[in-house]
DNA sequence: TTCCTATATATGGATATCCGCATATCCTAG
DNA sequence: CTAGGATATGCGGATATCCATATATAGGAA
């Protein structure tokens, strides 16, 4: 489903502001499921699945069912200069997912994560 | 016109082919007019321009006129990430503006640019 | 002024994107 | 198997984006 996409459009897929926070949740946090996601975003669970699933297939996320969740991460093989983008946004712009990160914190009955994977 | 822009907006703006390349391009030359990446990126005139109001908009690019000529040039006040990501995605894909910047070369008649500015 | 070159913008149609709502699927518990 | 929670997807409809074409504006030369 995703083999070599170009880079512009790699970006169009990080350029909407849910999906950008969602992207910095997940480098802060490795791994989050949909319902962490709905809560810290505030936002319903068919849309959040939607922007997840368009993150997933241009293959800047990776997903993992455990039990009834499904954990995303980022993809461990994604070029570099994602990385560096990333980590240069969330540097430069802290006020972008703080109310998010607080938000999830607080969040009660966070799923447990296995070690597992691999 | 443009005065603190989120940054998914500013992502959105540099998630397009042409514009990405656009940006690269003149990353790569400090400035260059209108006519001249008419021919590196082979579109019409209306569509270059439009694509570069959009850029202007955002506040990714800064135009000068000189006589008959519009240059652009990156904003100087460009936020670090923007810097970071645009060299990021430069360096990560040496082959997605390779042929502009050799048709730009081979360009005859490039305007003269003047020291001015300031 | 008139002509020419460089650049910008208006208009309308095709296409893509995004959302809310309803529903389907998957897994676990009982 | 049945029920319920978690997640995914189908279906319009509203909105945004993009382009080609035509036209407007600005500067320089005659």
């Amino acid at each position: 489903m995703q083999t070599l996409i170009a880079p512009a459009q790699l970006l169009k897929c990080m350029a909407d502001d849910l999906r950008l926070r969602t992207l910095l949740l997940i480098l802060n946090e490795k791994e989050l499921c949909v319902c962490e996601l709905t809560a810290a975003l505030e936002q319903s669970q068919p849309k959040i699945s939607r922007h997840l699933a368009q993150l997933r297939n241009c293959g800047l996320l990776q997903d993992r069912r455990q039990g009834q969740w499904v954990f995303y991460r980022l993809n461990p093989a994604l070029p570099e200069w994602v990385l560096t983008t990333l980590n240069a946004i969330h540097d430069g712009n802290q006020t972008l997912i703080a109310t998010d990160s607080e938000r999830l914190q607080q969040m009660g009955d966070r799923p447990e994560r296995a070690a597992a994977c691999c």
